[in-house]
RNA sequence: GCCGAUGUGGCUCAGGGGUAGAGCAGCUCACUCGUAAUGAGCAGGUCGUCGGUUCGAAUCCGACCAUCGGCUCCA
């Protein structure tokens, strides 16, 4: 150790500290206040994530991460893992170990254990867990060679950590965390002791599979998250409930939006109430389609296996597929659009200068999926997507995307949506020659980066005939969903032998997209309601207007204001029952319906409506006409 | 498909080896009412389905179906 040698610090807002060489991280912190050393988690020395009990040897810019920072809080969270992982190790003799990271709103670990765990078990392994923090058992790093701790591992019985050093690549350095004596490999960096720990809280449990792969065996799986105040895990608890109470598939059947019956799992049935929603939603898909410069068409539901076969979708997506047979004759349901689209496509000779061409269908589509996967309207087994194919020349197809991206940016910020983008590439399973697909991808990464837009790449993703730009949307747990997503595609074009005749008078071949903006209907739909928790925004709410007569003899009245506003296109209904108005308001409320119209002695007095607004409340009187015009902006600018 | 949990009137849920109970919703009646639940009465269930154990099953056992939370897969 040299003692004698300072080393410098530069912390983030630009001042330098000197040190003694070899001053552990969380006495610099000490030196910088109590509080941080309270609140410090671990560190990034020169961008490199490290303990607090890791010490200082040469000049380095240092950085505090405390749980405001996002890897402060996956730092917490992972040691978290690992607290849970002792207390079922010591609860559960035996049980293997497999991993245990930190993820979004908190960190889960997978076991083998002999018998799966139970929701009493997970009570007791809070306990535990709560022993362990109030033992205050300090994190330890350990390094060591590969021999050393495949010896270690295998010793203690953990295949799957043996399996994960096996796997790790040779010249890595490896090491181990323990807290007491518990050990696990790890990367790091931890927490400085168990201590730091406060408010843990085990969710749920789940199966999962070794690795992801169905292949491999199923582990049992922990869900938990932990914060280091109780009044923050609280709060967040409380979230999820929230979010609960927003799920599309409560509120589509309190506002009798649509149910899915036993008779048809993952067949959804739409209501009355869910056609509006539909049919707005589509009537304002068509309005936008026609401004850029799309046509429609619709293609049939059956087609013959011969179709199928050439497209690849017998090679490559029959097990999602469902058949039939007529006249002795195989067919299938489609799964996808496009194939019939092409077949309109090739109806006839094509100029270049008709290019692009953009054919917009509304095609419901049937897959099959795995019954454990349905969700609501989120996964069904059919649904509409609002799909359409792009027929271009190659030297086009940068500027069509950017079309689609700027299109599907329009339409999810009338809903005042945010998304986030995924470029995903080649998979396993792909038709094409790499260089048609390199060629592809970077063609959407090209219109992606002309737009500036941040992406995540999602390697191996991809349709079978082509890379694609997806766009996902959250739902009300934070889950997200695929929704837009944009398909660039060289390989249907060359298997349906597709062409246009080019300036040189001679046939080529075309290049397509692929894309849809709502995704599904049906999933749309499904994050439109949580997205609103049902109050969906006046030009989409299945009821825009309910007026409530307050008593029996001002039902006339409300009748003419009835007919006054379905005149005008207003979807209104009169609740003319026999009961108080407080009891008909609140039940309009619940039904989130966006306008209520009291009307009593005064209103038919002076021809006027005393209007309430479902969040604002109570508006005072206005005349009928003044109300309409104000709905009618309101519907027309699509307010939300 | 896999792991775990759940399945009782339209909804939310209680009960539990001796052939079902509440609240809300529905219907009828009374009240004629001014911004989130007026009162009374009535009606409503092969306890997911099929099979087994039993003198007797909604209750115990098994299989299946569906749903929920995940895994895997995808719009």
């Amino acid at each position: 150790m040299v003692d004698n040698k300072k080393v410098k610090a530069t912390l983030p807002d630009g001042s330098v500290k000197e040190y003694p060489g070899g001053i552990t991280l969380l006495e610099i912190a000490s030196s910088i206040g109590p509080r941080l050393a309270r609140e410090a988690l671990a560190a990034k020395v020169d961008g490199r994530l490290v303990d607090l009990c890791s010490t200082l040897e040469r000049d380095a810019s240092i950085q505090f991460l405390t749980f405001d920072d996002e890897e402060g809080r996956q730092v917490y969270r992972h040691s978290t893992a690992h607290v849970m992982a002792q207390a079922v190790e010591k609860l559960f003799p035996g049980v293997k170990l497999a991993i245990g990271p930190a993820i979004a709103d908190g960190f889960y670990y997978d076991f083998d254990p002999e018998e799966p765990f139970t929701t009493e078990d997970l009570g007791k392994i809070e306990k535990e867990i709560a022993n362990i923090i109030k033992a205050d058992l300090p994190f330890e790093r350990r390094e060591l060679t590969r021999l050393e701790a495949l010896a270690l591992f295998r010793d203690a019985g953990q295949d799957y950590k043996v399996e994960l050093i096996e796997d790790l690549p040779e010249d890595v350095p490896l090491s181990c965390y323990n807290q007491g004596d518990f050990v696990d490999l790890c990367m790091g960096p931890h927490v400085p002791s168990t201590g730091r720990l406060k408010s843990v809280k085990l969710l749920n449990v789940a199966g999962a599979y070794w690795r992801g792969s169905e292949k491999n065996k199923m582990l049992q799986r922990i869900y938990g998250t932990s914060f280091p105040k109780k009044a923050l895990l609280e709060e967040h608890l409380f979230r999820i409930e929230e979010a609960k109470r927003r799920d599309h598939r409560k509120v589509g059947a309190e506002l009798d939006l649509f149910s899915i019956q036993e008779e048809g799992p993952g067949f959804p049935f739409f209501h009355p109430k869910g056609m509006i929603l539909r049919n707005e939603l589509e009537k304002y898909w068509r309005e936008e389609h026609k401004k850029w410069g799309y046509q429609e068409i619709r293609t049939p539901i059956i087609l013959n296996r011969a179709l199928w076969e050439k497209s690849g979708h017998w090679d490559h997506y029959r097990e999602n597929m469902y058949f039939t047979n007529i006249d002795e004759n195989d067919f299938a349901v489609k799964p996808m659009n496009c194939p019939g689209c092409i077949l309109v496509y090739k109806t006839k000779l094509h100029s270049y200068r008709e290019l692009p061409i953009r054919l917009a269908e509304l095609g419901l589509v049937h897959r099959h999926e795995l019954s454990g996967v349905l969700h609501g309207l989120m996964r069904v087994r059919c649904f509409t997507q609002d799909d359409a194919h792009i027929f271009m020349l190659p030297s086009q197809s940068k500027e069509e995307i950017i079309g689609v991206i700027e299109m599907i940016d329009d339409f999810y910020k009338v809903f005042g949506f945010f998304y986030h983008v995924e470029l995903s590439t080649r998979p396993e399973k792909a038709m094409g020659s790499d260089e048609m697909w390199e060629t592809a991808t970077s063609i959407l990464r090209e219109a992606l980066e002309a737009k500036g837009m941040a992406y995540k790449v999602n390697e191996g993703d991809g349709a079978f005939y082509g890379p694609k730009i997806d766009f996902h949307l959250k739902d009300s747990l934070g889950r997200t969903w695929q929704c837009g997503t944009i398909q660039l595609d060289f390989q249907m074009p060359e298997k349906f032998d597709l062409s246009y005749v080019g300036e040189d008078g001679l046939k080529h071949r075309p290049v397509m997209i692929h894309r849809v903006i709502f995704g599904s209907l049906e999933r749309f739909i499904g994050i439109l309601t949580e997205h609103f928790a049902g109050a969906f925004p006046a030009w989409l709410a299945p009821v825009q207007v309910r007026v409530i007569p307050i008593t029996e003899r001002h039902a006339g009245y409300a009748r003419q204001v009835e007919d006054a506003l379905n005149e005008i296109g207003i979807r209104v209904e009169v609740d003319a029952r026999n009961e108080k108005v407080s009891y008909k308001i609140r039940e309009a409320q619940n039904q989130k319906v966006p306008y209520m119209l009291v009307t009593g002695d005064k209103e038919v007095e002076h021809g006027t409506v005393a209007v309430r607004h479902r969040t604002k409340g109570d508006l005072g009187s206005l005349s009928l006409a003044e109300f309409q015009d104000k709905l009618l902006e309101e519907i027309g600018t699509k307010l939300y």
